[in-house]
DNA sequence: TAGTGGTCTAGACCACAGC
DNA sequence: CTGTGGTCTAGACCACTAG
């Protein structure tokens, strides 16, 4: 535990034991530079971290303050859906369901990828233990990604795949809830009246779209956990 | 723009635009002091920043790499359920449907929150319009919010009191998809048939338990959405 | 073992918001 | 104005680890 550590954890400690109640001016950077007997781009240190992370508020000429809980944002745990089946000691298999070329729909969910060329759309079932765990559908857009023509995805993911061969830099996620199609609804073996959860993926690199996914879970397949700790 | 953003920005513009991908090893920080004609730390600032957000990735002896892109996490947009119906120029409203008192359920959903006393259970739904578009279901714990038995929650939503009268300090939140119950379905006038998506959230202050929320949006109102933008 | 990042020091100057 | 935080400097020593 370094100083600066111990700073944060200590400041961090008043704030969680409610000592500081939100609005309350922590110690002003000199008098925690005593305190410590440390320079003061080490107590900055911490207090900047804290602060980042939304714990405390700095004002200049006005001190540093404990900020008031907002719930604005949180991280959100994206799974991978082939370890997240194996980490509950199943197996994982990928089955596709079919494979071809597609144009780019004005209209459609993939249209904020900003492609125009051709894309491949690949569709398949993630299997868990025999059974129907999740659906995919992928598009990718062949321009960023020539060599995706030549792949047969008929084991492998194309997710998989993709992060080794055509690495992306931004990323948007959407998650929804739907009644699923009929196809769908057949390929994961419920109803078509079942809940699922929709996780829609948009990745890009430098600006140009390299891939969308569409991810159905039976509702009770999957959760996703989000968590904030300031 | 200080220094130390300008060179976050040069290094992070290196990695999107591809000319530096996943694995290429970055200059040093003595390569980079020189470079900008700035001190280490100023460097090193930069650099940590860019690692913390998992852009770049730091090996003692061996120096500074382009992270591989993972999908591990995103910066998930909490609602604001009241907010989020305003944003779009509708009415919002709260309309309350039942208010009680619940000893606490240990194989229930909000046994997690580790309460023992007794709880006030609001129920009600946030109206959009004169359409209802959320459901919630509300767990307080009186022991850390005692005044709200006092508080009749007719109008004002359960949230917003919390927000003002118990801060909290931690949060979990679990995103899933399910069919409504048949009081929820009647509530939001949907069929039970219709997917859902169930917000559930946690709140501790200092590891005290302080409310369980479990709100419930017909599938066509809402979507969430994630971002990861390293 | 050499060289990287990790951490810290003891200053400095500045912008800016309170008083 | 005063004093806070914001940023930076030019060092230092240390821990770790890759070669």
């Amino acid at each position: 535990m370094t100083l600066s550590e111990q700073i944060m954890a200590d400041l961090a400690g008043e704030i969680a034991s409610g000592a500081w109640p939100p609005g309350h001016r922590i110690p002003f950077e000199h008098e925690l530079m005593v305190r410590y007997g440390c320079a003061r781009a080490t107590v900055g240190k911490a207090v900047n971290a804290l602060a980042e992370r939304g714990l405390l508020e700095r004002r200049r000429k006005a001190g540093t303050f404990v900020a008031a809980p907002r719930i604005a944002s949180a991280v959100l745990q994206i799974p991978d859906i082939r370890a997240e089946v194996e980490a509950r000691g199943l197996s994982w298999r990928w089955r596709r369901l079919g494979l071809g070329m597609r144009r780019p729909d004005p209209k459609g969910r993939a249209a904020s990828l900003g492609v125009n060329g051709p894309l491949l759309e690949v569709r398949g079932v993630h299997v868990a233990g025999g059974a129907p765990f999740a659906h995919e559908t992928r598009l990718i857009n062949l321009a960023e990604a020539p060599t995706a023509a030549d792949e047969s995805f008929t084991t492998e993911a194309p997710g998989a795949w993709l992060l080794a061969h055509a690495p992306w830099s931004e990323a948007r996620h959407e998650i929804s809830a739907a009644n699923p199609d009929l196809d769908i609804a057949e390929a994961l073996r419920v109803p078509t009246r079942h809940a699922c959860l929709v996780l829609e993926r948009w990745t890009w690199r430098a600006g140009a779209g390299i891939t969308y996914a569409r991810q159905v879970f039976p509702g009770e397949n999957f959760t996703l956990a989000a968590s904030f700790a300031p």
